[in-house]
DNA sequence: GTTAAGATTCCG
DNA sequence: GGAATCTTAACG
């Protein structure tokens, strides 16, 4: 098959809605040494607008928060506990701040590890899905249906019950 | 300029 | 449970 890269209508779209899609489709990343790797997204959490206490935007338009407010498919990617580089997928409408937290994919569970096997770090922020060389997402040409599960976001104690309890977290399941 | 806290992970 | 480790944002 020939690349079915996903192109800016697939990113463009509510947060809430691309979400439960992009489970199950595959990161595909091509290293510096020109090597191109797939892998399954598995676990993926949703961060949604301003008024959600959890995404970085409800502080408002900052520096670092810029991203967020381009229309969808760039990447969003920021340090965290001054060690881990956060991956995240820009979703919606510009000036419409969303994000998907990659927190898992096939074979590297958690988002601290997984950046790290893929050696992302600063320069991918604000790198775009759809022109990039070095990363995209594409279809899942084997798995058209895929089973998953719902939890809480983790690390968001400081969000408010409200917020904290937000069923935005996505799992993949054992499927079909 | 200084400081507090964080969308995590590993070790004990 | 605590440390590692550094960028960001909120002070002043």
């Amino acid at each position: 098959m020939s690349h079915a890269r996903f192109q800016e209508d697939f990113f463009g779209r509510d947060v809430l809605e691309v979400i439960p899609e992009l489970l199950g489709k595959y990161l595909i990343r091509k290293f510096d040494d020109g090597t191109i790797h797939k892998y399954l997204i598995t676990e993926i959490e949703a961060y949604r607008g301003e008024e959600d206490l959890a995404c970085h935007a409800s502080k408002g338009r900052t520096n670092r928060t810029e991203i967020m407010y381009h229309d969808g498919g760039h990447l969003y990617v920021y340090l965290i506990y001054g060690i881990y580089w956060m991956l995240n997928i820009v979703t919606g409408s510009k000036n419409n701040p969303q994000a998907i937290l990659i927190r898992g994919i096939e074979g590297f569970d958690g988002p601290g590890k997984l950046t790290k096997h893929l050696k992302i770090d600063k320069s991918f922020n604000g790198e775009n899905l759809v022109t990039s060389d070095r990363m995209w997402i594409e279809s899942n040409t084997e798995k058209i249906n895929v089973g998953f599960k719902t939890y809480p976001r983790v690390g968001i104690d400081y969000a408010g019950e409200i917020w904290k309890n937000k069923p935005w977290r996505f799992i993949l399941s054992d499927n079909l």
